[in-house]
DNA sequence: GTATAACTTGGAGTCGACTCCAAGTCAAGG
DNA sequence: CCTTGACTTGGAGTCGACTCCAAGTTATAC
């Protein structure tokens, strides 16, 4: 074997980890909470994840970036790979609710990053004048998060 | 009086809530872990809120937004207002650190949006091919904040 | 054979950010 | 005088998302 793990046969708990940048913990703690379904196990009990299961363990990061919440995502991870997102209606409209949020998160954060150009550039930060609110509507916030 | 206790000696801790969006539970928090100056009392006590400190309250809604933890957000507060950014050059280098993560953000969002957009069209959600790993920097995450 | 490493499990602990509560104060209204 | 309502305080509880731990198994390395 050349990699963690990689042996054709699937990819290690290990392996997955540094493929996803998700801790070990993490994932075993995502299958905890029925995230992730229940990983194949080998003779001795090992998890062994397909590729597949990588690119799942990636699209929850990648809708965690964007503030969806774990219990939010299920719905998406199901119908993962399998049917075609048009067959729910429900769904198809709840990620184009979770568009428009980002597009509003992009807006707002723009916003912020132009207040921050013009007070920087006119020297005191916490001028009152007119900060339009920076009207955010996300509540987006980073976590403890202290991955090592 | 016209409005919640606006009558020209400043805001109650009601008003303020009522301006920012921050509850009033929340503002006190906020006093309590020294992220806001302890606010002037009249002589019942009550918390007196300036107009600074109004704006004060949604320079932090705003940077929360942008993902900042409250623990990091002192040093821009305690400068507020007074002195020039420009005087501390270390605070100016971490607030450009701190624009280029929102611009980053913003750019991984972006990706996502795209690749919402991709996905949708396709039918299915999880597909792999080449699910660019969007590559998100800041681990922004939406928190429990069941606001009332 | 014994140590090392890579995993397993269940469960407890941590962390940031609230959120809620009980008990108390005080002013104004009826 | 008593109630109502807006506030005060300190402290406890909650929540999401980890993060850490101890104890156990198994396989290879020496």
């Amino acid at each position: 074997m050349s990699e963690a793990g990689v042996m054709t046969t699937g990819y290690s708990i290990k392996a997955a980890s540094e493929l996803t940048g998700i801790t070990e913990d993490t994932i075993r703690y995502y299958e905890k909470i029925g995230l992730l379904p229940r990983a194949q196990r080998k003779e001795n009990s090992h998890r062994v994840y397909t590729e597949g299961d990588v690119e799942l363990m990636k699209l929850i990061s990648c809708l965690k970036k964007t503030g969806m919440p774990l219990d939010e995502m299920r719905p998406y991870l199901n119908l993962s790979r399998d049917s075609n997102l048009s067959e729910y209606p429900e769904l198809y409209d709840k990620i184009q609710i979770h568009k428009r949020k980002i597009l509003d998160q992009i807006a707002s954060l723009q916003q912020i990053v132009d207040f921050i150009d013009t007070k920087v550039s006119e020297g005191n930060f916490g001028e009152r004048k007119r900060n339009e609110d920076c009207t955010l509507t996300g509540d987006v916030k980073r976590m403890p998060v202290r991955n090592k």
